[in-house]
DNA sequence: TATTGGCACTCAGAACCAATGAGTGCTAAC
DNA sequence: GTTAGCACTCATTGGTTCTGAGTGCCAATA
C-alpha cells in the first residue's frame, strides 16, 4: 500500500529524528542519505506518509516528526535488532556472575540494564503465582513468636512474624513444619492455596492450636497479588531526557513509581515472535505514559516465564539497540537463574 | 552580635522566600509583616545581614535570597518545629500498623514520609554492624545446595545459597546448625565476626567439610559494609521542584540513586539535641547535592540507634514542617519496631 | 543614635519589531 | 513519475526600548 521508497524515507526520518532531536526536513534528508532522487520527490513521499498519519509537522512549514503510528510502523519493519558489543556482553556476564541470591541478581540486572540503555530500567520480581513451593520453614524467635518463611523455586523468600499468644513447644513447631512441607512442597502456589485449607484437618489435636494461627498467615504469604513487586533503576536517565516530555517529567516519574499501574501495564504486554514486546506512546493505556515507550521481555525459570524485565523511555528512543539490550539481558537473566537457583 | 530585629527580618525573608520562590525586597517585606518600622530601616537591617553573608542579592538591585549560612542561622534559631496534624498522625499509625515484616515496614515508612513532606524520602536499612544474631538457619534445597540464612534482632534477614559439591547428610546439616547457633546466637555482629573463625575448630571431623564451605559464606553475610542499603521514595517530588536546581535535576537524582554516596553522607550526620540532623546546601560534601538539604533522624531498636530515616530536597524547603515530619516518623518507626520485631 | 522620607540609579524581564532561513505546497515543464 | 522554480509560512534570533521593583545613600528628624 505504501510505496517502498516512502517506507525508506520513514526509516530515515525516524533515524535522523532520534539522532538529532530536531524535526527533519526534505532537504537535510536527501543530503544525509543517498536516495538518488531530489528533495522535491522526497517531499511527495513525505506527503504520503503524512496522509497516513505516520509523520506530522509540529507547525506549518517545518520538518516532520514521526507519530506513534510511525514509530510502530518503523519497529514492525525493523529487521535488524542491534546486537550488543562483545564488551557489553562481557560486562553482563561479569556483573551477573557476582550475584548470589535472587535479590542481588535482580538488583544487579536492573542497574546493568539502565546503564546499557541509558533509560529507566525495570525488573519484575518473579510472580509468586507462577512459582512452586520449595520449602516452608518455621523458626523460633522467642517464647511467643515464630518466623514463618516461604521459599519458592524461583528463589524468592517471603517471611512473616507470627505471634503465638500463650506460647508453643518446639517439638510442636517441628511437627507442624513437617506436616506443611509434606503437603505443600513442590506444589505450584495456586495449588498450594487450595491445599492449605486441607492441612488444618490433618493436624493432630496437639498442634491444632499452632496450625490455626500459622495457616492464615501462610495463606497471606502465598497470595500473589499483594506481593507483586517491581525494581527500578536509572530514573536520572529520564530527567536527562527531560525535554522530550511535553508535560513535566514528574508526572512520568510518579506513574512509574506507582507500582500498581506499572505492573498492570507490563502484565498486559504479550511478547511477539522475537520474545520482546513494546508499547509506543499512546498505545500505553496510562495517561502519564502517553509520551513514553515501554520495552519488555520475559525471563524464565525452569522453562516457563516467571516475570518481565525491560526499559521505559521517551518515544523518541533508539528502539533497535534498546530492544537488543532488553532481549539480551532477559536471556542472561534466564540463564543465571537456571544456573544458581 | 546581630541585632534582634535583624534576625526577625532574616526569619521573614526565609519564610517569604520559601513561600514565594521570589527574591524578597524591603518593601514587600514591610507590607507583609508588621515590623513597626519603615522600609528604609529594614533596608539597613538587610545591609547587616548581607554583611554577615546570611542573605545575598542574585543581581544588583533585586530582592534578597537566603544563603546556606542564612538557612543554617534560621534553623538554629528555629524554636517551634511544626507538629503534625492529628490527621497526619492518624495516617502514620494506620499505615505502619499494617506492616508485618521489616521490608514492609520500611517500604511503607518511606512512602509515607515522602507523601507527608512532598520531598524525596529515604530510609536506611538497619545496619548489620549494630545488630545482634537472632538465629542462623540452614535449609536444604537439594542434594548439593543449602540455603544459609542469617536473622538479626533488628528483623533483617540475609540469605545466600551455598553449593556443596559432593553433597551432604541432612543430619550433618542439623549438627552444624546447632553448633552455629550455640556459638553465635545473641552475639553482636561485630563479635560474631570474630567468633565465626573459632567455630571451625569446634566442628567434629564429620561436619568439618560442611563447615569449611558454610563459614566463609556466613562471614560474608555478616560483613556489614556490603549490605548497607537505602530505600528511596518520591523522586517525582524532586522533579516537580525542578526549577530549584541550578544544574540539572538529573545530577541530583544520580547522586541519590548512588547508594554508596548517600550512605556515606548520612552516616556522617550526627543528631543534635532534638534528635534531628540536617545538612544545608554546601554543608553537604557531595558536589551534586550542593543545592539540596538533607534532614535525617535516627530510629532505634531496643534502645540503640540502628539506622536513619529522612528526606532530601531543595535548600529552599519548609524546614519547620520537614523536621517535624522526619522526627515524628522516626519515632513511630522506633515504636513500630519495638512492638512487633 | 536610630529612624525616616526622598531621590537618583541599576538592571532583569517584558514587549515589540525586523531580519533570517529552513522548510513547505504547488505548478508547469521534463 | 520526477524535477526545478517560486511564493509563502513561521519559529527563531537579535536588537531596541520600556517598565518597575528594588537598591544605596543622604540629609532631615525624633
Amino acid at each position: 500500500m505504501i510505496p517502498d521508497r516512502s517506507l525508506e524515507v520513514l526509516k530515515a526520518i525516524v533515524g535522523d529524528y532520534i539522532a538529532s532531536k530536531e524535526p527533519v526536513g526534505s532537504k537535510s534528508l536527501v543530503e544525509r542519505h543517498s536516495f538518488g532522487v531530489s528533495a522535491a520527490t522526497i517531499r511527495n513521499d513525505m506527503a504520503i506518509l503524512e496522509e497516513e498519519e505516520l509523520i506530522v509537522a509540529p507547525h506549518t512549514s517545518s520538518g516532520r516528526v514521526p507519530t506513534d503510528k510511525g514509530y510502530r510502523m518503523f519497529v514492525d519493519q525493523l529487521s535488524d535488532v542491534k546486537p550488543l558489543s562483545s564488551a557489553e556482553r562481557n560486562a553482563i556476564e561479569e556483573f551477573l556472575s557476582k550475584s548470589s541470591d535472587l535479590d542481588e541478581t535482580l538488583g544487579h540486572t536492573v542497574r546493568l540494564l539502565s546503564q546499557l540503555t541509558n533509560q529507566v530500567a525495570l525488573v519484575q520480581y518473579p510472580s509468586l503465582g507462577k512459582a512452586a513451593v520449595r520449602h516452608i520453614e518455621l523458626i523460633s524467635i522467642d517464647e511467643q513468636r515464630i518466623l514463618l518463611m516461604l521459599i519458592t523455586d524461583s528463589g524468592r523468600i517471603q517471611q512473616h512474624v507470627v505471634e503465638i499468644p500463650g506460647g508453643y513447644q518446639s517439638s510442636d513447631l517441628e511437627k507442624l513444619r513437617n506436616l506443611l512441607n509434606e503437603n505443600l512442597e513442590g506444589k505450584a502456589l495456586a495449588e498450594a492455596t487450595a491445599q492449605i485449607s486441607n492441612v488444618g484437618p490433618k493436624a493432630t489435636a496437639r498442634i491444632r492450636h499452632l496450625a490455626d494461627l500459622v495457616l492464615p498467615e501462610l495463606l497471606l504469604l502465598v497470595d500473589a497479588n499483594s506481593q507483586e513487586k517491581i525494581l527500578l533503576a536509572g530514573t536520572s536517565n529520564l530527567a536527562r531526557r527531560g525535554d522530550d516530555f511535553p508535560g513535566s517529567i514528574s508526572l512520568v516519574l510518579e506513574a512509574i513509581e506507582e507500582q500498581v499501574v506499572l505492573l498492570k501495564l507490563i502484565s498486559e504486554m504479550q511478547a511477539d515472535a522475537n520474545g520482546v514486546s513494546l508499547r509506543i506512546g499512546r498505545e500505553n493505556t496510562v495517561d502519564a505514559l502517553l509520551s513514553t515507550s515501554v520495552v519488555v521481555s520475559g525471563y524464565e525459570n525452569q522453562g516457563s516465564e516467571i516475570a518481565k524485565v525491560g526499559v521505559i523511555g521517551p518515544t523518541r528512543m533508539d528502539y533497535s539497540s534498546n530492544i537488543g539490550a532488553v532481549f539480551a539481558v532477559a536471556r542472561y537473566l534466564t540463564k543465571s537463574l537456571g544456573g544458581s537457583q
